[in-house]
RNA sequence: GGGCGUUUAGCUCAGUUGGCUAGAGCACUGCCCUUACAAGGCAGGGGUCGGCGGUUCGAGUCCGUCAACGCCCACCA
């Protein structure tokens, strides 16, 4: 940045006073200061937040060249989540960054998307209206959603019940932007899209035709992980384990010879789905039984006795029953060892009510026992089956042990056979998940150890990703199949539509080539049921946002993108499956850098979560604390790590913003017009600038390795260094009059200027109002400071420091002596080497006004100051 | 069972290639209504740097080990 006067006449009318006017930075004139008497932060977001938009301060100008472009993977939030301060922490941090590209010369892309699709927000529909959805219903044109909560539940068909997610979404996005706006998020909202909106539903159906046909999606017939309450499949990525009662019960299984063969279970209610008892092949207790036949008690099934390496000797007896399907460990055995189906459990969670065929007569009757029953209440009536029969060994033994959920759901997941759609992602190929590792290397990760989470859950990968989801409210899997002449679903080869046809729903658009009355008859069609997983599309924010499919020219300014922010605990989910997806289409990292946030914690160091009851909603803090302070709380959390939610630090958040309103209420007191840079001479001045060019190096340089927790605190650092030193020093020479106050004058505006420009990515609220008192456009598109711009006006940051330093000494006599600060000092002597004297001695007219001493002596030796008090007799 | 992270003052946290008596803010104590700021300023007290062991002239910092807490993963009979 060069220096330059330029000479700008601006008319007040009132006082007909002419301003003659030098402005600092050459692009920014300067104009009659409009400084308040008593300057407030309230109020600040609101007005600035309308008039940003109004002056679309941070619309994105796509004029610009991808490498004068800094584009920013915003994640949609889930808008039918609940707010809370990690809603905060993490946009606020990337809004840092945002700030600072932009400060810097960088045009921002900085999108805002709404992740609306999916089981959230049925859910939150469902418990919000008191509905459900019944497919079988007929659409109702009538229908208007309850104004409570309706109790007993309402039935409403697929299409009303999608009518109501959309209405509730858009309510939901409304809070959303809402917030972001009150937080001062600089994003352009012209640049905003919902995952569930026709756009996104064709990039994310074009996108899985494109996979298709490059054999990268498929779909097959296997056992799934199944929530019985959604009643859908749900992927790897979305288990959770959890702690939960259980109890191993010792069962009897019967030799030939009648003699029992113990077997531990935590679900006996599956006796009736036994497929094999399984133990290690070097187990010599049962090495005499591979090979023969067991049968198994109540039912008297017979099943083989097989060996497999997974079987552990050490656990439970040492032989385990097999199921069709207790856990995965079943599904291992059964598909390795060949073992034949026998599943009871209907998708709805309950035994099935027809016996199943492999039971005799005197198995059904037993097994009347479990029909319709859910699997806990068939657990305990075959305890007492079992008990009855003799069959059980003792009580069973109560135990705690890890089970997995849905993450959203509240029932234990079961296993079912079902047709499912699936993207490769390497979990059962692996050359496709050494491409994935190199691609999870190649990734700048912030913090770098977050790659390793990337690294493991690629490693751990155990099949591939399931993407179909039999629910509702979310992007159709764009695809019909043809029914024979039986009327029976040919699953190999789909009919596929036109990728400009797109987006389509089958279960209403019309597959190429046939009429709607082919719906559903022999020989015709029927539409794929299901949708696709929330991941599928969000997988693809770049694409959507950066309008893959219907603006190429804004998709090359745009992609790869620089950066994707998010939080840690969607590395397994979100960042993977971008990955994947734009490995298969485009061939690169969709990113450049990873930024990823840490958790919030509660003030007890308890991670923030809604069943634990201690979220903390965002908005009344904002209104008790300010946008200013809890922005300034959520930058003091360091990039990747936890952090607490703290109020003190927004209540320090909110002291600086204050500061600031008053110190530059100071710095602009003195003249009405600004100074040139050329009239800063005095020593102490010209050190100021010297230590404030070494802070924003340091600020700079944290912001280019996304550190802005360290840019903050060297800003801050400087700050109030700036106010509680160099101010009181400066103060009676700026109140004078001559070249030495007009020099006072000139430092204190540019240091001004330049503690604006540092503060606004985190203080986008404040810097911009007092900028908007003496400064025409936004301090947001302003240059970030640079050295550079007041090398010539800085010299030995020292001067301030050694000056600085022998105050404290005369303030801490002062206070020793609980005398005022304003007390008079007779005679300061400062003891110090040669080089100390002569730093302070350029500062010394100022450090005797500061002090108040009348004379200052000096003499050679050890660094010591002594105060010699007026009033003082000691 | 495996991995990652954290552990420094009462609280929240800095401490970047090992280097002067370990820092900040909050809280606490004392003083000061000083013409930017009393929703303020100035000053002060306060720490065996989680434990143990090692490397080194020197360790909060490096190595080993243990512990607690958090998170992720694991085939959970």
């Amino acid at each position: 940045m060069r220096w330059a006067a330029s000479t700008v006449g601006t008319c007040d009318r009132a006082s007909t006073h002419v301003a003659i006017t030098l402005s600092i930075l050459l692009e920014q004139t300067s104009m009659t200061r409009n400084v308040p008497n008593k300057p407030s932060l309230d109020g600040l977001e609101a007005k600035w937040d309308e008039r940003w938009e109004e002056a679309g301060t941070y619309r994105f100008d796509r004029s610009k060249k991808r490498d004068e472009i800094f584009a920013i993977d915003t994640p949609p939030p889930t808008v039918s989540g609940s707010l809370h301060m990690g809603s905060v922490f993490g946009y606020v941090q990337t809004d840092t960054h945002a700030r600072y590209r932009r400060m810097a010369g960088k045009e921002v892309f900085y999108p805002m998307g709404w992740d609306d699709n999916g089981l959230p927000t049925e859910r939150r529909v469902q418990n919000y209206y008191g509905v459900s959805c019944d497919p079988g219903l007929p659409y109702d044109s009538d229908f208007n959603p309850p104004e409570e909560t309706h109790d007993p539940v309402i039935s409403i068909s697929r299409r009303n019940f999608i009518e109501l997610c959309h209405l509730l979404t858009q309510e939901d996005e409304k809070i959303f932007e809402l917030l972001w706006r009150t937080l001062g998020l600089s994003v352009d909202w012209k640049q905003s899209y919902a995952t569930i909106d026709a756009h996104s539903q064709r990039t994310s159906q074009k996108m899985f035709l494109r996979n298709l046909a490059r054999g990268e999606a498929y779909s097959q017939e296997a056992p799934v992980l199944w929530d019985v309450d959604f009643q859908s499949a749900v992927a790897q990525a979305e288990l959770e384990d959890r702690e939960k009662g259980g109890a191993y019960h010792k069962i009897a299984f019967h030799k030939p010879d009648g003699e029992p063969i113990y077997i531990e279970t935590s679900r006996p209610e599956l006796i009736c789905s036994c497929v094999a008892l399984v133990a290690h092949a070097e187990d010599e207790r049962y090495q005499p039984l591979f090979g023969s036949t067991v049968s198994s008690p109540l039912f008297g099934v017979e099943v083989p006795v097989v060996a497999h390496e997974l079987a552990d000797p050490e656990k439970g007896t040492g032989v385990a029953m097999i199921c069709t399907f207790g856990d995965t460990t079943d599904v291992t055995w059964w598909r390795e060892l060949e073992l034949p189906t026998r599943a009871v459990i209907q998708h709805n969670g309950r035994f099935q009510s027809e016996p199943p065929e492999w039971l005799s007569k005197d198995g059904a009757d037993v097994y009347a026992e479990l029909a319709g029953l859910f699997p806990n209440q068939a657990r305990r009536k075959m305890a007492e089956l079992l008990a009855e029969s003799g069959d059980l060994d003792g009580e069973p033994k109560q135990i705690m042990h890890q089970v997995k959920f849905y993450e959203k759901g509240d029932r234990p997941l079961e296993i079912v056979t079902s047709r499912q759609w699936y993207i490769r992602n390497g979990g059962r190929d692996d050359d496709l998940r050494k491409e994935l590792l190199i691609r999870g290397e190649n990734l700048d990760w912030i913090p770098d150890f977050m790659g390793i989470r990337y690294q493991h859950w690629v490693d751990g990968l155990n099949g591939d990703w399931l993407i179909s989801r039999q629910r509702f409210f979310g992007v159709p899997i764009p695809l019909w199949y043809r029914l024979d002449e039986t009327g029976a679903i040919e699953y190999e080869s789909p009919l596929i539509p036109n990728e400009d046809d797109l987006p389509i729903d089958p279960s209403s658009h019309v597959p190429i080539g046939f009429k709607e009355s082919q719906r559903g008859q022999p020989g015709g069609f029927a539409g794929d049921p299901d949708i696709m997983d929330t991941w599928a599309t969000s997988s693809l924010t770049p694409q959507i946002a950066g309008h893959w499919d219907n603006d190429p020219d804004l998709w090359e300014r745009v992609f790869p993108m620089d950066i994707r922010p998010q939080g840690p605990e969607i590395i397994r989910t979100w960042l993977f499956s971008s990955t994947v997806r734009a490995h298969f289409e485009h061939g690169v990292l969709p990113w450049q850098t990873a930024t990823i946030n840490g958790w919030i914690l509660d003030p007890d160091r308890k991670k923030m979560s809604k069943s634990k009851d201690n979220v903390v909603t965002p908005l009344p803090l904002i209104e008790e604390y300010g946008s200013e302070a809890v922005r300034y709380w959520a930058c003091n959390g360091r990039p990747g790590v936890d952090t607490a939610l703290d109020y003190g630090v927004m209540k320090i958040g909110r002291r600086l913003a204050i500061k600031l309103l008053n110190g530059a209420r100071f710095a602009l007191g003195f003249s009405d017009s600004d100074v040139d840079v050329s009239a800063i001479t005095e020593p102490l001045d010209r050190s100021m600038l010297a230590g404030l060019a070494e802070t924003v190096d340091r600020a700079t340089n944290a912001f280019e390795a996304y550190d802005y927790t360290r840019a903050l605190e060297a800003a801050e650092k400087s700050f109030w260094a700036w106010t509680d030193d160099y101010l009181e020093l400066v103060k009676t020479r700026a109140y004078g009059e001559g070249p030495t106050a007009t020099s006072a004058h000139a430092a204190l505006q540019l240091a001004l200027s330049v503690y604006l420009r540092l503060f606004a990515p985190f203080l986008p609220f404040v810097t911009e109002e007092v900028w908007s008192w003496w400064r025409d456009g936004s301090v947001h598109r302003a240059a970030w400071p640079s050295a550079d711009e007041f090398a010539r006006a800085a010299s030995d940051s020292r001067v301030l420091e050694s000056v600085s330093n022998v105050l404290g000494s005369v303030r801490r006599a002062k206070s020793d002596a609980k005398v005022s600060m304003r007390a008079e000092v007779n005679r300061l002597y400062v003891t110090g080497s040669a080089e100390e004297v002569e730093l302070i001695q350029q500062g010394a007219g100022d450090l005797r006004e500061a002090a108040r001493a009348t004379e200052i002596l000096y003499s050679d030796g050890e660094f010591s100051v002594e105060s010699e008090l007026a009033d003082s007799s000691s």
